[in-house]
DNA sequence: GGCGGTTATTTTGTGTGATTTATAGATTTC
DNA sequence: GAAATCTATAAATCACACAAAATAACCGCC
C-alpha cells in the first residue's frame, strides 16, 4: 500500500509552472555578466544544468515537490522542459549530491526525506533565501550561529596572527566608510568575518561558518530591501575586533554573542513588515 | 563492443594510478549486496559516476590533485578511464556540487581552493575517513563537536518530548547489551544521538550533527579495528540521558562535553598506534 | 488456492558522436 | 599602450542507442 498512483491528478499547479520553466531556465541560465554582485561565485554560473538544479532545488525546498514524491521520468521531464537528457541528468546529480533526491532504475527519482537534505550546503542555503525562507528556519540558523560564532570568536582571539588583525582592521575601516548599504560595505563585512574564521585555525568550523555567513548575507539584502532601519553594525564589530586583537577570548565570545543577537533581532524585524 | 584502443598516453606519476583506476572503479561500483552494514545509504551505490566521484574526491582530499590544478580534459580522462563521457561528466557534477571542482569552457575543470570545499558534507566526510585522515582534521572536527554537541544537548534537555525520551532509553538499552563492538550496538549509538538531535527541534543543528555523527562513527570503526581499548561509553551516555530526561540543560551540556572529550581521547589514542 | 521462480516492462545507467557555446590568449586595430 | 577582434580549445548541449537493474506481471507447479 505504498503509493499506488502518483498524485498525478492534482498536477495542474505544477504543470503551469513547467510551461514557463523552460523559458525561465534559459533566461536564468544566461549569465547576466555577473550582475552587479561581485562576491558570489555561483558555481554553475549560467549553465543549464546548474539553472535547472537550482530551480528544482528551490521547488523542493518550497514544498512544490514533497518528500518521497517521485519526479516524472527523465524522458518526460527533459522533453517537457525542452532540454537534453544529459543536462537534466546532470542537474539531478547535483541535487543527489546535496542529498535532496535519490534515483534508482525502475523506481525513478524520488525526493528524499527532509532530514537527509544538506541544509548547510552553501548552495542549498542560497536556494533557501531565494524567496522568503520559513521563519522557523531562520530562527534555527541564528540559533546555530549563536552556538558556533561566539565559540569561534573565542578561539580566534587565542590563535589569531598579527597579519589577521591587520586584515580585519582594514575591513572594518571600509565598513565604517561604506556601511552595509553598499556592495563594497557588505563585501568588507564578509571579509571581516572570513578572516575572523580563518583565525580560528579550524577547517571544519571555517567551512561551516562560511556557508552560514554567505546565507546570512542574503538576509542583509532583505533588510536593505525592506528598508528596515537597522542599527549601525560597526560598533558591534569594533568591540569584537578589539577583544580579538587583545587576545581576550572571554570578551570576544561575549561581544560576538551580542552582535549576533542584534543581527537576529534586525532580521526578525525585517521579516515582520 | 569495446572501445577502439584509447590513446596510451605517456606514463606519469599520476597515470600509474590511472592504469588500475578503471578496474578499481568497476570493482567498487559493483554493489556488494549491501555488504552487511545496513546503516549507510551510500547515495550512489554501485553507480559508475558515484564510484568515480568518490575516487576523485578521495584523491583530491589526499592531495593527489592539488588546489588550482587542472584535470585532464573530459575526452582524455574518460577514455583513459575507459568510461563514457556522460559518466565522467556526472561524476564531475557531483564534485562541483560539493565545491571541490569548478569547470568552465576553454579552461577545463580545476580543483578549487580548499577553503571552498564542503568539508562537512556527509559524503566528503566519508571520503575523508576512507583512509586515515590528517590528525589536524580530526582535531578540528572534535573541536567543532565540542562546540555544537553540548549546546545541542542543552537545547534537547529543554525541548525533548516524552516520546523522544522513551526512544533514547530504548537505544541505550541496546547499547548496554551489544557494546560498540557489534553493528547493532553502533547503530543504537547513532540512533541515540539522532534522537537527541531531533529533540533540539533545530533543523540546521540537526543537519550538521548528523553529518558529523556519521563521520565520527567511522572513527569508532577505526578504534575497533586498531583494538584500542576504549572505555565503556555507556556510563557517559547514561549521564547525558539522565540529564536530558530530567530537563536539566546545564547538566546535559556538561555531561555531553565530557562524553566528547572522552571520545576524542580514545580516538587520538587509536590513531597513535 | 497459494507459492516459487521466470519473464516483461519500465526507468535509470552508460556509451558514442556531432554540434554549439563560452572564453583565455593571441592578434590586430586605433 | 589600451581596446576591439579573432581563434583555438574545452566544456556544454544535444540526440540516439543499448545495457542493466528493479519492480510488476505472469505462469506453471504443488
Amino acid at each position: 500500500m505504498r503509493k499506488p498512483a502518483p498524485p498525478e491528478s492534482a498536477g495542474e499547479d505544477k504543470s503551469s509552472d513547467i510551461k514557463t520553466l523552460s523559458r525561465r531556465l534559459k533566461m536564468s541560465a544566461v549569465r547576466p555578466h555577473d550582475s552587479g554582485s561581485g562576491q558570489s561565485h555561483l558555481m554553475y554560473q549560467g549553465r543549464l544544468h546548474g539553472a535547472l538544479a537550482r530551480q528544482l532545488g528551490v521547488d523542493i525546498l518550497r514544498g512544490v515537490y514533497r518528500q518521497g514524491e517521485i519526479l516524472p521520468n527523465e524522458i518526460d521531464s527533459s522533453s517537457s522542459l525542452d532540454i537534453s537528457r544529459s543536462a537534466y541528468r546532470e542537474a539531478i546529480r547535483i541535487l543527489a549530491a546535496k542529498g535532496m533526491v535519490e534515483s534508482r532504475p525502475k523506481t525513478g527519482t524520488r525526493v528524499t526525506e527532509r532530514a537527509r537534505w544538506n541544509l548547510l550546503d552553501p548552495e542549498v542555503l542560497g536556494w533557501m533565501f531565494e524567496t522568503e525562507p520559513p521563519h522557523d528556519f531562520v530562527k534555527a540558523l541564528f540559533e546555530l550561529r549563536l552556538i558556533t560564532e561566539p565559540a569561534a570568536a573565542e578561539l580566534a582571539a587565542q590563535r589569531r596572527t598579527d597579519e589577521q588583525i591587520e586584515s580585519m582592521r582594514h575591513s572594518l575601516d571600509i565598513m565604517k566608510r561604506e556601511t552595509l548599504q553598499t556592495e563594497a560595505g557588505r563585501r568588507a563585512d564578509l571579509e571581516f568575518h572570513h578572516v575572523l574564521i580563518q583565525a580560528t585555525d579550524n577547517e571544519a568550523l571555517a567551512s561551516l561558518s562560511s556557508s552560514i555567513g554567505a546565507a546570512v548575507s542574503w538576509t542583509t539584502r532583505y533588510k536593505a530591501r525592506h528598508n528596515a532601519l537597522t542599527r549601525d553594525p560597526v560598533p558591534d564589530h569594533e568591540r569584537v575586533f578589539e577583544a580579538v586583537a587583545a587576545g581576550d577570548g572571554r570578551a570576544a565570545r561575549w561581544c560576538m554573542e551580542s552582535l549576533i543577537r542584534m543581527a537576529h533581532e534586525d532580521t526578525e524585524r525585517a521579516f515582520q513588515n
